[in-house]
DNA sequence: GTGCATCCTGTAGCCACCACAGGAGCAAGC
DNA sequence: GCTTGCTCCTGTGGTGGCTACAGGATGCAC
């Protein structure tokens, strides 16, 4: 049984983020020593870890949670995590896609800028397109 | 002189978003009619545009609001607001590569899952990487 | 005069945290 | 035994950029 403070270096996941999963139920509220404080087992700091890794891919803490209970369900239910996983992969192309747009759209913009031209084209290009 | 919903209209700014910039300052209070409605000139109806075409670029609405001044000073900063732009170009280029990492770690986690394992092989990875 | 659209203020919710304030406990060194 | 410094506790408020009400007042067309 490990303190929160320990239970936050072993899987990287913040100290106050640990409690605001807890109140947000995200996690299960763990057992508490005597004298009040957080204990965690490792098998909770594995779910911490868990957590994190699905944060880091990108997940919403809400998809997060969902991985978390299909993997943690007998027969780990692969269809339904890779529905998943394919459907958050297609949000993070159409915001690369998006992003891309905006890219050129702002290399379009600062193109006349570097021409030392006294009116700005890029403001002027903002205030009358 | 135009009420807060032609102005909304002609800008493209939500009646509620409008309300929400002037409470925080990023435009300044236009003038009440005799019973109390917002009253906005064609001036301040372009600079709404201006902020919503900066905020459709990706700026932030602070740096919406540099821009926006930048703009609306005597000569038009443009070496000021290059730099904002590429700075802003730069993040999202960052953000870009961030996602495309993503996207390739996605489809790495997902490949085995295909191949209709029973034991899921995407869940298994986050639990054990 | 009746209905509907529009406007007003103020507040709360979204996401995923982060940063306190103000207090309590605990272990080590002197 | 006392101080120092670390960790922990609860509770609250802030971030960005809106959005969505509640509960009321007004304006305008029929």
């Amino acid at each position: 049984m490990h303190a929160i403070g320990t239970a936050s270096r072993l899987s990287g996941v913040g100290i106050e983020t640990i409690r605001f999963y807890e109140r947000s139920g995200v996690i299960p509220r763990p057992a508490r020593a005597a004298n009040g404080r957080r204990l965690y087992t490792d098998a909770e700091i594995a779910r911490l870890r868990f957590l994190k890794k699905c944060r880091d891919l990108g997940f919403s803490l809400a998809e997060a949670r969902a991985l978390r209970e299909l993997s943690e369900n007998a027969g780990a239910d692969c269809a339904g995590a890779a529905a998943l996983a394919r459907a958050h992969r297609d949000k993070v192309r159409a915001r690369i896609a998006e992003l891309q747009r905006l890219d050129a759209a702002l290399g379009e913009l600062m193109q006349n800028c570097a021409d030392g031209n006294a009116a700005c084209p890029l403001l002027h290009a903002i205030a009358n397109a």
